[in-house]
DNA sequence: CAGTGGTCTAGACCACTGG
DNA sequence: CAGTGGTCTAGACCACTGC
């Protein structure tokens, strides 16, 4: 498929690939090819989360081009979050069990203060079990009906004060090994535990946002008395290659707290 | 301010810069340099929206640079949207003009079909009016409260179907000239207008986004019975040099649409 | 065909980190 | 101090646009 190969003789990869194409003259560039490449070893874990990855110099030297064009492609990897650059020390796969990162899909803000004012989050597990996908759970995950699934049921709480209410499914292939009790014990951040059991990185989601009226289970659940509208955010995160891994569905309070979306 | 100019001498502007800098040891790249200085250019009009700047090799001679140093500048204004790039043509300042940025900011998509599906919005204005600004539309607009503003209500429909109630105000000062009549009378895409009459270009906004019972009037305006939360959107747009331009209340239908937003 | 942005290279030097 | 990422340059060539 890549045309990077090519560039063990001497001609520039761009005349070579122009031929190759075929069907599509779809020119890529050897930065992209490069970083298609680095993206491989970042899927197949030649480089686990939080790890640094070979030097500029050394990844030149391995794909044979100058370090210019590899840092071109590891630019494009940084903009992407899928890599951090530090300088003096080196580019590290990123990983979403670091502090800042911990947060990095959850847009909900308190409306006075910002999210570090009050203090970490309190990680309630109400259920969790094994079963099987439905419909719609199954086209979300690209799976089909009757997979097996794990699915959770936590509540979140700010400062003591439950905000969101969040169920969530998972594919049983993918997460193999993971059982109900090891979800329903654990109490930390999911995408950390996802990633250091499970070697499933999430890199990238989707949310669908919406107005919803709970019902009287949800509103006990986060302690609300029936009346007050929820935001409902219907979440499907990617892994590496564009594969849905997680399907959540949060109802978050907004009387206190708003989703904040910046928009360039 | 801006060290670029000591680049007259031969000796690096970095290592000037260090110096130059005093105080605070903030080492500021000469690409970075460059940005800033054509977004002032930006910010004074001196090319317009939809207009073409210089080309990479005319800003590398007028700013005594190489041409890849503009060029990175170029890139980080063309990353935040802020100028497109188009090969074999030229540079060109981004304008909301544009059919494919006529919604740059609207992130309410329809659940069945895309955007383009429902044909173009139906704009209805439904009261328009100057007043003076109370304290929370001073606060979100950086006014003192008292100050001019024009408000102005209207209602958005796709296919027919009246789903956005919308308020938004804006600062007199900027937009003068401006009035309710012409306001009432415009149903086009309000960030053209600004645009293209009072060179208020907005680059970026900020949203607020919380679930919301709607009272009477308003699901009068939206023709929907009551007991149906709304989507409540609180965006302030800013310009150039980061002043927010305009502040606006949208109340959005979520039983056929969403608010779609991906997560990077 | 000339002019524009886009890619690639090679080399020099700077800023930052850690031993 | 060596090693890493970050900046800047100069030059060659490619891809695309429009005359």
């Amino acid at each position: 498929m890549s045309a990077v190969f090519s560039k063990i003789d001497d001609t520039l990869a761009s005349s070579v690939d122009s031929f190759a194409a075929g069907a599509t003259p779809a020119f890529s560039p050897l930065y992209q090819q490069i970083k298609g490449l680095i993206l491989q070893s970042l899927h197949h874990g030649e480089w686990k989360p939080g790890e640094a990855i070979p030097s500029e110099m050394d990844l030149a030297a391995r794909f044979k081009v100058s370090q210019g064009t590899v840092r071109k492609a590891i630019d494009e990897l940084a903009a992407e979050n899928l890599v951090v650059r530090r300088q003096g020390k080196g580019t590290y796969v990123a990983t979403h069990a670091e502090q800042q990162m911990q947060y990095r899909f959850l847009k909900l803000v308190p409306d006075k203060g910002d999210a570090t004012s009050e203090g970490p989050a309190h990680r309630q597990i109400v259920d969790c079990k094994r079963q099987r996908a439905n419909a719609e759970t199954a086209r979300a995950l690209e799976l089909h009906t009757g997979d097996a699934v794990l699915q959770a049921r936590r509540v979140l709480s700010f400062a003591g004060v439950p905000t969101i209410l969040e169920d969530l499914w998972l594919p049983a292939a993918p997460f193999k090994g993971l059982t109900a009790e090891r979800l329903r014990d654990y109490h930390g951040p999911m995408y950390a535990l996802f990633e250091a059991e499970f070697s499933v990185r999430m890199v990238r989601a989707s949310e669908k946002i919406r107005a919803l009226m709970p019902d009287a289970e949800q509103c006990e659940l986060l302690q609300l008395d029936q009346g007050m509208p929820l935001l409902s955010v219907e979440r499907v995160a990617y892994t590496y290659n564009d594969k849905p891994m997680e399907l959540r569905r949060g109802l978050y309070r907004t009387d206190t707290h708003h989703y904040r979306n910046e928009l360039n």
